[in-house]
RNA sequence: GCCGAUGUGGCGGAACUGGUAGACGCGCUGGAUUCAAAAUCCAGUUCUCGCAAGAGAGUGGGGGUUCGAUUCCCCCCGUCGGUACCA
């Protein structure tokens, strides 16, 4: 009987939904395993093969898991807010609501088609009002909390407000940006409004004037990991720096413990060293400068205290705070000039002109603490407002940066660390011998930074710092399609939070996306909504990720009203086993998740403090790109100019005809028979008229136009073109064969002889097998190929080019699962997709070698029917097929714990094979291979299993082990090397003693010719494994 | 520049703890079946030389450790990804 994949997998897909086979209940005997995938954004475009590589793993993954007697929770929803929809709403006019939904219903037939094991009971959106009612709910969360360094966690702001009014900020130790000191009177006495204004500088959620990345052609402001080579990620477009009121989250009071808890997650080295570099710890110290003339000093930040005899100027950032007020008089227009300049510069610019040297003096001057010199106070844009304090201590002897400016502006250097020692050092290594340097002369650089911190400390300028790179993140979008904020602003402006019971604040509809008339969030346009009774309602919404930091709680308890997730779900459930998604989320989503996760830890509503255990990243996958050559202008006129040589006339190129005024060049021209050619695209043709005929008759010439297409049309038979112009030649007129139109010549790769002469084109790969061209397909696949004539190779075949390039329509590598899943069955496609390599590993797709796979199960179900029927037989199986069995029971459960699906895939082959040759149809070994197999291709395992005689589904049985007596073997092949290089093989009993194994080996007449004449040094013999003969 | 991956036949890839390099599959070659094709089945397929037996080379390149290296160490090169005035 044939194999039908899609009557089996429709049938049971259907009884998997009747019955809600994946349905998983939080109350269960069975351990815990939750298995995730990252949450995808349901684009328009819907899924190609490249996507659902991670899908097919994690989901082998948990039905493996199901097998081994685990309960696993394997959930699936979306990340439905987001850009892409409103940008597609602001062009065509549909709705982000409905474009939304299409996408979803989509993506779910695209998803379902592969036979996932979802529990989509369990689905969540990010836009469903029922969900976002807790994200909301955790923004307020944020609000009312602030991060108290000294319990190192977030507590509620309420006691901070009660510590204030009892004692001023003096013994405060919390995660801030507050500068001064107030006392309990102090804050007591503040209004309401400036008592606001302190604790915004303190709470995890708040607002603040921030330079932020605005993007004009998106209208909002993007996150630093929103934008990629100073432009969009979405769109590429321009990007500028601008200040502006801002949501911010403190992920900063967070830095940290997320870099802590790097150590305890089990993700691979590359992706922690990547989150390690984006939060980015620098240790050093901060120390004051005093300002000549001015009572304040200027905090700057150092890794390099020790160089501090160094530091012979200061560099403020141009947006730093102070710029303006210590600008002298003579200097202010200079410095004016200057910050013009830098605001006039893009984000894109001030990237790629990175080595550029801008900067001015301000005329101000620093007094260096230590050396007690006064030192000039220089703007330029290499120091970043947003690192440190945005002012630095230039050291020019020991900083890169530094020396390249003092160099540019004729500033004084002055050496301080010898590294003479060290000839291999450059300067940015802490290593070598102080000099010039006071108190610390003579000193090791190491020994000297602390030195110089403990200095700064007793005098009460300075003290030990740790930085971080990360910076808090923008909470803000100027969007539509996204969730409100739950804040009403009072007459002061100060932000309250809507009541618990008042979530959600619903998205209200509307229908212009665009920013309002003022350049304020398109929520702004609805004036009764944006003023409610209580106040004026936040009109800007949230970024993506504030859905998506979250979901994978959601999942435990997807239709809890009353709260986020309810405490028996979290604590059955408690994290992620097992992520598996993209890189791309490395710093971005995955850092968001694990700050909001730690979060809800401090506040006791999580049992864990981080949330994805183990994390698998899938590599990408490319396509394989076709090409076709299209032959060009170029390639008709060498055509035609050696056609032209084999008809009688004698021909010139390019050549010019007529005197004086009237001449002109002319494509071909022959003046023995006075004809003129002119070979030109046929459209190009149709402009010319009668006077052009004119022209030439004044010349006595007769014209001849001739369309490259005509050209390529008769590439293959040259004479009607001939005919032409030897009857243009008698009747004196020609016109180009516009019957010709569309006709484009095509040259196989391996005839091309002048790569200059033809035009590469992406074809579609669908229509291309084995890299040949099925040029009837081809012709129909475009109006303008419709009259392809082509240059075949020897073989009489189109051979295209090919190239591994990213997936995507305008390179027509698009592979659509569905037609995969269509062609060759949804087991099929599955099986393929973990055959092609490592899961985490980038690889190209081919489809030619999914008919391996398709091969393999076919004769797999072709073990249990033949042309007959059934012919599964209960039989006692041989040791030979139990070794066969065995073996694949055991490596493919090896291979499914390292996470090795490839392999599985190859054992699974060699097991059918296996038992093909040995013609064993045995029910117990069958039946085992059944369940072992479902996980790679449940929708055949579960008609097998049915088949075998099963009542219920194949997820839910045992999973089989492996009998370790079954694979002993008798006898063990050795290889048997001279010197390292194997020279023969040669069986020994499993028990053979080592010096049976050498005397034997040593006696074998392969072994007898390699050593002849040569002395032995020695033999060695691993049992079990080789012997090594060293002979010299 | 810095950080991280990675490099094995024509192609995707395999090789668990240093022990028969190229499993499994694609493709290709030859054969069987067929009127023919598809499908299927059998055999072969790292490269070089050789009719063959066989010999030599071989995991990006160069060195090293070892009886033995795709695997460990050092240096270099290519490809891909991340990041970039981070004080």
């Amino acid at each position: 009987m044939e194999y039908k994949p899609r009557e089996i997998e429709k049938k049971w897909k259907k009884y998997w939904e009747d019955n809600e086979v994946y349905k998983v209940s939080n109350n269960s005997d069975r351990p815990k395993y939750y298995v995730l995938d990252m949450f995808p954004y349901p684009s328009g475009s819907g899924l190609h093969v490249g996507h659902p590589l991670g899908y097919i793993a994690s989901d082998i993954f948990s039905r493996y898991k199901r097998l081994k007697g685990f309960n696993v929770l394997h959930p699936m929803g979306y990340d439905a807010f987001g850009l892409p929809a409103e940008q597609y709403a602001v062009q065509i006019g549909v709705h982000p609501a409905e474009s939304t939904r299409k996408n979803i219903n989509r993506y779910r037939q695209q998803l379902d088609n592969i036979g996932l094991s979802f529990d989509w009971s369990r689905e969540v959106q990010t836009c469903d009002p029922k969900y976002y009612k807790w994200t909301q709910w955790i923004f307020i969360q944020l609000f009312q909390h602030y991060y108290c360094n000294d319990a190192d966690k977030a507590r509620p702001i309420t006691e901070l407000v009660e510590a204030f009014s009892k004692e001023g900020n003096a013994r405060i130790n919390a995660s801030t940006d507050f500068e001064g000191s107030f006392s309990a009177d102090d804050w007591n006495n503040m209004s309401a409004k400036e008592q606001d204004d302190v604790l915004s500088h303190y709470r995890l959620a708040y607002r603040q004037v921030q330079y932020v990345n605005w993007c004009e052609a998106l209208g909002t402001i993007l996150a630093n990991d929103e934008i990629k080579d100073g432009v969009s990620e979405r769109g590429g477009h321009p990007v500028e720096r601008k200040p502006m009121v801002q949501w911010s989250l403190r992920t900063t009071a967070y830095a940290q413990r997320l870099l802590d808890g790097l150590e305890r997650v089990d993700w691979s080295e590359a992706l922690k060293t990547e989150q390690r570099n984006w939060i980015g710890r620098s240790e050093g110290a901060k120390a004051f400068f005093k300002l000549k003339g001015h009572d304040e000093q200027i905090e700057i930040f150092t890794t390099r205290p020790d160089t501090i005899f160094g530091a012979t100027f200061m560099v403020l950032a141009p947006e730093h705070d102070w710029v303006d007020m210590i600008t002298t008089p003579e200097q202010r227009a200079k410095i004016d000039t200057y910050l013009d300049y830098v605001g006039s510069r893009s984000e894109l610019q001030r990237m790629s002109e990175v080595k550029k040297i801008t900067g001015e003096f301000t005329g101000a001057y620093a007094i260096n603490p230590l050396t007690g010199k006064e030192i000039p106070i220089w703007v330029a844009e290499y120091v970043l407002k947003d690192y440190g304090t945005g002012a630095i201590m230039a050291v020019p002897s020991d900083d890169e940066r530094d020396n390249n400016f003092a160099n540019h502006f004729g500033l004084e250097i002055i050496p301080v660390v010898d590294k003479s020692d060290y000839p291999d050092a450059d300067m940015k290594d802490k290593v070598g011998k102080m000099i010039n340097s006071g108190f610390v002369t003579g000193m090791d650089v190491k020994d000297a930074i602390d030195a110089v911190i403990q200095k700064l400390e007793e005098d009460g300028i300075g003290a030990k710092q740790i930085n971080y790179k990360l910076r808090d993140a923008n909470f803000s979008r100027q969007r539509y399609w996204g969730e409100p904020f739950p804040i009403i602003f009072d007459d002061e402006d100060v932000p309250h939070p809507v009541g618990v019971s008042e979530l959600p604040v619903e998205l209200p509809a509307l229908d212009n996306f665009k920013p309002t008339s003022e350049g304020k969030a398109p929520l702004g346009r609805l004036e009764d909504w944006m003023n409610s009774e209580q106040g004026r309602r936040e009109i800007d919404t949230m970024p993506g990720f504030a859905g998506s930091s979250w979901y994978f709680l959601r999942y435990m308890d997807a239709d809890n009203d009353d709260e986020f997730i309810s405490q028996e779900a979290v604590n059955y459930w408690q994290d992620v086993d097992l992520y598996v998604g993209g890189k791309e989320h490395a710093v971005g989503h995955l850092l968001y998740s694990r700050t909001w996760h730690k979060f809800f830890y401090d506040l006791g509503l999580v049992p864990t403090d981080e949330p994805f255990k183990k994390l698998i990243n899938q590599g990408m996958i490319g396509g394989r790109s076709n090409f076709v050559y299209r032959a060009n202008e170029k390639f008709a006129e060498h055509y035609l100019e050696e056609q032209l040589k084999s008809v009688s006339h004698t021909f010139e190129k390019n050549k010019i005809i007529g005197e004086g005024e009237n001449a002109f060049e002319v494509d071909f021209a022959c003046e023995t028979h006075k004809v003129a050619i002119e070979l030109k695209a046929l459209h190009r043709l149709e402009r010319y008229d009668d006077k052009h005929h004119e022209q030439f008759e004044k010349l006595d010439y007769t014209f001849v136009p001739i369309a490259t297409e005509e050209i390529f049309s008769h590439y293959h038979d040259f004479s009607p073109i001939a005919e032409k112009i030897k009857k243009a030649t008698d009747k004196g007129k020609a016109e180009p064969n516009v019957n010709t139109k569309d006709t484009a010549l095509f040259v196989s790769q391996d005839m091309i002889e002048d790569r200059s002469m033809v035009t590469k084109l992406h074809v579609d790969v669908n229509i291309v097998h084995h890299d040949f061209l099925d040029t009837d397909a081809f012709e129909k696949s475009r109006t303008d190929f419709r009259r392809a004539v082509y240059v075949l190779n020897e073989e009489g075949k189109y051979k295209c080019s090919h190239a591994i390039e990213k997936m995507s329509k305008s390179k027509f590598n698009v592979v659509n699962p569905d037609d995969m899943v269509d062609q060759y069955g949804a087991d099929c496609f599955r099986m393929y997709e973990m055959f092609l390599g490592p899961i985490e590993q980038g690889k190209p797709w081919n489809t030619e070698g999914i008919n391996g796979v398709q091969s393999f199960l076919k004769k797999f179900y072709a073990l249990f029917y033949d042309e007959n029927g059934w012919r599964v037989v209960d039989e006692k199986p041989t040791a030979e097929e139990l070794k066969v069995v065995h073996a694949c029971i055991k490596n493919v459960n090896r291979d499914i714990e390292r996470f090795a699906f490839n392999t599985c895939v190859s054992e699974f082959m060699k097991c059918t094979n296996e038992l093909r040759r040995l013609k064993s149809y045995k029910k117990s070994l069958l039946q085992d291979l059944v369940v072992l197999l479902a996980p790679f291709a449940p929708h055949l395992c579960e008609e097998l299993w049915h088949e075998l005689g099963h009542e219920g589904t194949v997820n839910l049985a045992t999973y089989p082990t492996h009998n370790e007596d079954y694979l002993k073997e008798s006898a063990i092949t050795y290889p048997i090397s001279i010197n390292g290089k194997k020279r023969a093989t040669y069986d020994f009993p499993i028990d053979a003693s080592k010096e049976d194994i050498e005397k034997e080996a040593l006696a074998l007449d392969i072994i007898q010719k390699w050593t002849e004449g040569k002395t032995i040094r020695k033999v060695i013999v691993v049992p079990k494994r080789m012997v090594n003969i060293v002979v010299g």
